[in-house]
DNA sequence: GCATAAATTAATCACCTGTTTAAACAAGTG
DNA sequence: CACTTGTTTAAACAGGTGATTAATTTATGC
């Protein structure tokens, strides 16, 4: 019992053995992200996440150049590999199946659950933190790409020709991200299922609506 | 000039000559709501709304109690009239019409700006500090209300009969509320204009669409 | 082996937070 | 007049904030 605190201390001072080890970058970056996402940037101090990752506060400023860097890190992290397959989905294929497209948006919001509160905290929010840079890297190409493809559809005479081709924008982005985003209450006071059959069944009711509502006459929805 | 300062102080220490003055508590839910609403309850210092109030923060505390009372009481000045003018619109008539409702629903919520940005912080946002009380005081029982309603609707034929009440429930709350939220995103990337006959454009297209797609196929819409 | 660089710690910095206190002043009350 | 009560101020309080520093330990290059 010569020197019992040697036990307690995860790690004393000093280079570690390893290489470069990304262990306490990474701990650090996955602490971000569960707290950031989960009480918001100011709710969140610096002391706590260093805490959360077992890392000395001193080890954001390190790596992070500080709370704000470390923030920015966690962002690009996780929004990242969303955002890039979601527009390359997009821009791939020269034919667009809305439906095909609707379809794989909400599976990608059910499978990733943490993009709908980021996206209510850090865009939506007035002062939302992240707003300008995701309208300017993502919902500024993408909203655009979708109304055209939308506004071809009417001209093709797919949809209804009285339609708006950016309100009816919209309306698929309403109808397929604001379940998810209002899921924490749906689920008290409607009772709504999140597991993979109510999804499935949710999917299936949403398309159900928005094709029908903007379908022509004739196209009547299968 | 015995004594300048006088001039400079807004106000000395003292009882004010009037009976008992609403002016420094209006003045600081005023400030409270413009503040809170704005940039959210921890981003905005006690400080802050003192100053924007040009008063003492010691008043904050003497008139409500700290921080934490300024904002219940604002979120009540604030929410309370808007609250009970809906949910006795929903209670007075028997028979409801759906178009109507979603149509002053949306009324409203253009009418009120401030209440979308307040949904999305307060009751949205993980962690959202009135979301309890949201549901209990409101969503808890306007949803299930509205869902009855349509039900019977489904149940009456007026409805397509393979709809999910609760779903179709979430679907005109998507519809509805959504466009509002996201009015400062797509502004910006659609295009969309805001003015009264905008407004309007709004409710028609989305009205069209839900209608449409919650319609059965006989009782095409007009 | 020795100097240098990298990684980590404990301690501390200046500042801001919400809140509280003690006093000052004005009005009402006897 | 004296006394109490209500309102307001300036000042301070205890605690938390992000950031920084100096020291410490280890690894690496020569």
């Amino acid at each position: 019992m010569s020197r019992p605190l040697r036990l307690a201390v995860a790690r004393r001072p000093g280079r570690p053995r390893g290489g470069d080890d990304p262990q306490v970058r990474d701990a650090l970056l996955e602490a971000a992200r569960t707290l950031f996402l989960r009480h918001g940037f100011r709710a969140v101090s610096s002391r706590q996440i260093a805490a959360a990752a077992r890392v000395n506060p001193a080890m954001i400023h390190y790596y992070f150049d500080g709370k704000d860097g470390l923030y920015r890190a966690m962002l690009e992290a996780a929004i990242a590999p969303v955002l890039t397959r979601l527009v390359a989905m997009l821009g791939q294929q020269e034919t667009v199946d809305i439906e095909a497209l609707a379809r794989s948006y909400m599976r990608v919001l059910a499978g990733n659950p943490w993009i709908p509160g980021l996206i209510v905290r850090e865009v939506l929010s007035p002062d939302g933190s992240f707003r300008q840079a995701f309208i300017r890297d993502f919902a500024g190409r993408f909203a655009p790409m979708l109304r055209t493809v939308i506004g071809r559809e009417i001209d093709v005479g797919h949809l209804r020709d009285d339609l708006d081709p950016s309100l009816t924008c919209i309306s698929l982005m309403s109808l397929a991200l604001f379940p998810f985003i209002s899921l924490p209450i749906t689920t008290r006071v409607l009772g709504v299922e999140t597991n993979e059959a109510g999804l499935e069944k949710l999917i299936v009711h949403t398309l159900g609506i928005f094709l029908r509502g903007v379908a022509r006459k004739e196209t009547a929805h299968a």
